[in-house]
Formats: structure tokens, C-alpha cells, sequence
DNA sequence: ACTGGAAATGAATCAAGGT
DNA sequence: AACCTTGATTCATTTCCAG
């Protein structure tokens, strides 16, 4: 084992308001890294054990206190098979705060002084974790979306598509010099600057463990690219680096692809089992194996909405099909009118030809000097602008 | 001024760990909500001179520059004279969480129960900001990435481009039944849900406000196009929008233009000037049609009973599912009955399918000249008939 | 073996209205 | 306030299964 530089043991601030103990300072004399292994144990005990200042990056997936109330079903009347596990439910907003606020802090410990930390959550939680790490002293770099390719839908109609988690990217204290591959990740990235916007899909298929029943074994596995695109950015060949919420050891699998040395920590032996099997069949592999895949190119969807927002078309402007013989005007929302009828450009579009389905920005046309475009001219205008932001 | 509907002051709870005084929770007898209007004053002051409960939907901009102190309502100065800089910053996390907790409770008050508040922020303070409205009881229902087409570069090749802002959508409380423009975002978006990420440019070129210098007015001035996408999404025509940081007043314009009334709060002279200007210069959408958003019209409801009072059912009709495996039968009182268990359509049809429910409507079909037919056909009979005599 | 359609599924704070 | 009834609601992708 070797750790190429240990910073001395720095003591956590008070947390504002916090009247809880601190956990303690010094880890037992002696302590080791063990690395390239899971304990099975309960998070901030075990990092209690470690040696301060010995971990080069740290990735946690901690519980995001969701707060399910009943049952969803989707429109087809099956069940979404939600995250009820005991390990993602606390009594109160105040529970969970304490919660985190002792885990950021034994993290923090265990952490070399240029070490960085990256937390990954949703809006339930995430609020919460960012503003706990602030207080800790740790200093947040950037925050980071995941932007999923596909999201569950939302099957009521009742809010968007909850269609992005977030990611925090935080030094253990300001004056950190961390580790930041610029020039590999705008090599990656058709050499331009990687944005803090990344579109990686869903963890599914054979990526998915699955337990002797065919289920899914862990309910909130993460995507490999993700973790790829997580250690390629902040961490160097031969670092240390700690999951402190394992799980299915998806950052154990992807260290061991990219030459990193990982310390897991997971209370569930199922989990840590499913981890064990799925690190040992994993191989080495080069860099680039792992960061070309997972940016999906595909052309963006653009809004009509966005057409009409932008004001490239004004609301009431009159649209056409290439002969005039309909007419349809503009609304503010991006949908169009027909006589006294309301719907999507695609809709109406269909109900004016008589055909189940129509492309309406092939079929619809507005007047540009007395002349007629195609309302796809306009969307290229957007598509043109929003390229550079990727899919 | 009209308020369609006026909640009761509801009391903020208490927030985690606060030892303030809460605002006041009644508003002065008489207050008035000064409808497009921009009210020149401290934000809190302001919001508390307003009528409780009197507000459809918040947007807010708040300052996070940790530095601006002037910005800050700081209640205690007592622990000042720092000369540590870790001290300093964790003395100004606490200013702009007291800042944070104050306005936001304030808002609060003057939020119709179903009112919705959208705030944005960067990771400076969106977590400051999300963990505090989390403490004061709003109840979050997403939040939505910004993703900028165009972001400033990172100079220095040390982090991340910081390509989004993060918005959070909350309601009021946990229970408020707020507006969401569901079919409205769907028909303007090819008609797939609305996502929580959307892709908008920087405001810059025309949409710019200068000053005499050919400077920009406001340092952060927000596109038209993000806050198109909000009130769209989240309020109706005639809705009053409060803005507490109101700024350039781009809040104002668009709610001027897709016909909603705005209250704008800002305390600097020369931006409530240029506001004043720019929203004089912005035309409201003329045609109602253009304007009214897009729904699933909202038909009356319909019992079964009729369908059978009318006769368009016999008592002891053969209702089957479309494949025609389950087959049940008429009553007069509207029930039907499988074997020997009597029901609801939509009772039955869920027991028929061993479903937790089901919608009979569009489960049963009944045969006319030897076709199956769904009974929701004879449902859109009976609807339309009641539109023809104006019902 | 190949193909086309049906079924399954993913960190979800997912209803409204009347009695 | 609690309970019951009615009936509105899904996208991208993979896997399964029938032909």
C-alpha cells in the first residue's frame, strides 16, 4: 500500500447550529487503507477506523430520504417498483441532517488535503448535502446534471419529468489543489470545454445486476459512464478512491477498468456480495475505452414552444400548409389553432390532411416577406444555436 | 384590483434550529396588493406591507454574491470583527441563511395556499436556498435545469464549464393543489412531457438592456424565453406574479405580455428605471384565444346510469373487455354484474383484471350490429347532447 | 436465425371531488 | 376530517415471445 501524501488530521468546524459531539479527530494508531476492498460496515464507524488524510477522491451515492407516500401506478395499471427500503427512510427532515452532517464530516477526515469529494442526489436531498458540505468547510467546485436519456416518466401529469440528478463536486477547503484532467476530458469531448451538463442513460440491461429471480439487485444502481466520467475528470491512475455507500460497487468496478485503487464501505452483504462477484470479473481497460461511449450524440428535440418563447414566431401569426389551404394560428403555449380546435403542430396537422399522424414541422408554413418557409427552417435556427450544448 | 380567491395566513413553522423572531403574520388591516406596479424598497420590508395570501405564483432572483453585505438583512451584528477568513465565510453563510430564511418566509405569507414559488440560483446558494424552504415547510415539485447554449468559458481550464443554473419549483405546502399547464407544455413539446432540463440561450443582443454607456444595466438579467417557460407552465391568465428581486423587470415584461398581472419589489432606482421603460415597450398578446392555455377539455361528468336511463343500453346488455374474455351484464341502477358480483364499471373491471383499479369506460365495450364498441362511445353521445342544449 | 409486436421497467416526495 | 368513488395518466429502451 502506498499513500503518496498524508495531510495531517484537520479538525471539522462546528457545523452552524450543530450541538452534536464531533466525531473523533485521530483514527486509531496504526490504521491501514485497506485497499481494494469492501467492509462491511456501517458507514461512519468504519471510516472512523481509517487513517486520516489517505483517500485521493471520494464518490457517494448517499440515501435520498425520498418520502414515498402511497403506491404509483403507471396509466397501464402496473406498479412502479419504488425504493421502500429501510435504508433510504428517516424520521424527520432533522434526522436526516444529522445524518449527513456526520458522514461529510468522517469523510472529510479520511481525506488528503487536495482530495475532492463528489455527492450524488436528487432534489429530496440534495439541498441539504450541499448546504451541510458548506458548512463543513469542503468548497464546492461545481455542481454537475446528470441529464438522463431515460427518465421514468411522470405518469400523473402533475409535474415535469423529473428527467436529472445532481452531482456536487467539492474540495475538502478552498485552498485544495486538486486534480482536474482538463486537457483528457476536452480531448473526449470534440475539444471543446467539458460542461457541467452530462447526458449519460439510465443503467439498464446487461449493465444491471440482477439477483437469482431476475430482479434488480440493488434498486439504485449507477450507470457506469457515469463513474467513468466521474474518476477520468478528478482522479489519476494509482489514486485511492472511497465509496463510503458501495452499494453494488459500481465505482469499485469502474476503478479497478480505469487503474484505481477503491475502499468500499456497505453495511448489506447481498449488495456487497453482488459487488465482489462483479469487481472480480471486471478488467483493466484502456482510458479512452471508457470515456467514448457514453456521450450520446442524437439531434435535440426542440421545443415548438421554444419558437414561439424565442419570439422567432410572434403569438397569432398565421401558419399554412404549402398550398394555403389551411390555416392555423400560433399560441403563446407552441400549440396551434385551427378553427376552433387546439392541439400540437403534429396534431392538427393530421386533423387538417385527414391522416393519423403528420410531421408537422414538414408540413407547416409561415409567410417570411411574402414568401413561405417551412417552419423546420426555424427549428434548424434553433438546432444551429443549441449545437454546441449537445444533444 | 380583484383577488379571485384569498387564503388565511397560515403561520411558517419553525424553522430548523432558528432563533429569530418570525415576521409578522398578519398584514396591516387594508393592505392592498398594488397590481403592475414596482414597489421601491427593501424586499422584506415590502413583502410585509402586502395582503396575506394574495399571490398566484412567486418568482425570485435572489442576490448571491456572499460579499455584498449591504444585500444581507442581518438581524444581529454582534459577532462581527473577523479576521480569520474561514470565520468570515462561515459568518457570512449564516447572514445570507438569515437573509434567506427571512424573505423566504415572508413570501410565504403573501402566497395564496396554492400558490407555487420558483427561485433561481447557481451552487453558490441553491443549496442555502433549498435546504431553507425545505425548513419553512414549502413542498418542492422539481427543480429544473437552465442549460445555457452559450456559457462563459472557463478561463482557467480548472473546473467545469458552468453551463446551468438550478431552478426550484415549490408549492406552498405540501397540499396545495397548484397549477400546472400539463397539456399546454406537452402540445408546445412535440407532444412528450416536458422535461426538467431546458435549453435556453443567455440573454444578450437586442434582449440586453444597456445603459447610456452602452454597459449592461443589470448584471443578471434573465432571458424572457426562461421566464416565458415558467409563467406558462405555471400560472394562468389574470394570475398576479410577485417578483421580490425584480430587477431589470424581466419578470415584469413577460408577465405583461402573456396577460398576467406582476408585483415587482426592487430597491435600486436605476434598475426599477430601466424596467419602468422596458415594460411600457412590451404589448401584451391581443387575442385571448392565443392565450388561454392548451387543455384536455374538462368535460362534465357522466354517470353510467344515464347510459342505461337513456336507453342506449338495454338492462341485461353483454358488456365484454376487447378481447372478450371477461363478460359482464347490465343492471338498471347502472351497475353491472360479473357472475354473481355486482358493481361498478369500474369495480368490476378492475376485479375482472385483477387490477387494483380500472377505468370502465375504456375497459367495456358492448356490441352494436355485431362490432365491439367501447362504452365510452356512448358516453361522448350522451356529452354531446348535453353541449347542444347548453349545459 | 430473423422479425415484428407486446411486455417490462427505471431514485417518484405523481388526484380530485363528493359524501 | 375521514372516507369512498370516479376516472385520468407514460418515454426511451430493452427483453421476451410468437410466427
Amino acid at each position: 500500500m502506498s499513500i503518496s501524501r498524508t495531510g495531517a488530521a484537520v479538525a471539522p468546524r462546528m457545523s452552524l447550529g450543530s450541538k452534536r459531539t464531533e466525531p473523533r479527530l485521530v483514527s486509531p494508531a496504526g490504521a491501514v487503507l485497506p485497499l481494494d476492498t469492501i467492509i462491511e460496515s456501517d458507514c461512519i464507524a468504519a471510516l472512523e477506523r481509517l487513517p486520516a488524510g489517505s483517500v485521493d477522491l471520494v464518490f457517494a451515492d448517499p440515501p435520498y430520504n425520498l418520502q414515498l407516500g402511497g403506491d404509483l401506478h403507471r396509466p397501464d395499471n402496473s406498479m412502479v417498483d419504488a425504493v421502500d427500503d429501510d435504508w433510504d427512510k428517516f424520521a424527520s427532515l432533522r434526522d436526516y441532517d444529522d445524518f449527513t452532517r456526520a458522514w461529510l464530516a468522517a469523510v472529510r477526515r479520511v481525506m488528503k488535503p487536495d482530495a475532492t469529494l463528489w455527492v450524488i442526489g436528487s432534489y429530496h436531498n440534495i439541498f441539504r448535502v450541499g448546504a451541510t458540505l458548506q458548512d463543513l468547510g469542503y468548497w464546492i467546485l461545481n455542481d454537475v446534471v446528470w441529464r438522463k436519456t431515460n427518465p421514468m416518466p411522470n405518469f400523473r401529469g402533475k409535474r415535469f419529468t423529473n428527467a436529472h440528478e445532481t452531482l456536487i463536486w467539492a474540495a475538502r477547503e478552498q485552498r485544495s489543489r486538486y486534480t482536474f484532467n482538463y486537457e483528457a476530458l476536452k480531448a473526449g469531448n470534440d475539444d471543446v470545454q467539458m460542461r457541467s451538463d452530462w447526458l449519460i442513460p439510465l443503467c439498464t440491461g446487461g449493465e444491471r445486476l440482477k439477483d437469482g429471480d431476475g430482479r434488480k439487485a440493488h434498486p439504485t444502481q449507477k450507470p457506469e459512464a457515469l463513474l467513468a466520467r466521474v474518476l477520468m475528470a478528478a482522479s489519476r491512475p494509482g489514486d485511492v478512491v472511497l465509496d463510503p455507500f458501495f452499494g453494488s460497487g459500481t465505482t469499485g468496478a469502474v476503478a479497478k477498468k480505469l487503474g484505481r485503487h477503491f475502499v468500499g464501505i456497505e453495511r448489506d452483504r447481498d449488495y456487497i456480495a453482488h459487488a465482489r462477484e462483479r469487481i472480480a470479473l471486471a478488467s483493466p481497460v484502456g482510458d479512452a475505452d471508457m470515456l467514448a461511449p457514453s456521450e450520446k450524440r442524437s439531434e435535440p428535440r426542440i421545443p415548438f414552444a421554444s419558437v414561439v418563447e424565442r419570439a422567432l414566431l410572434q403569438p397569432g401569426a398565421v401558419l399554412t400548409d404549402g398550398n394555403e389551404r389551411h390555416q392555423a394560428r400560433v399560441r403563446v403555449d407552441g400549440s396551434i389553432m385551427l378553427g376552433d380546435i387546439v392541439g400540437s403542430i403534429h396534431k392538427i396537422g393530421a386533423l387538417a390532411q385527414g391522416l393519423p399522424a403528420c410531421n408537422g414541422w414538414t408540413f407547416w408554413h409561415y409567410k417570411d416577406n411574402g414568401k413561405l418557409r417551412l417552419i423546420d427552417d426555424l427549428r434548424a435556427v434553433l438546432r444551429k444555436e443549441l449545437a454546441a450544448a449537445g444533444g
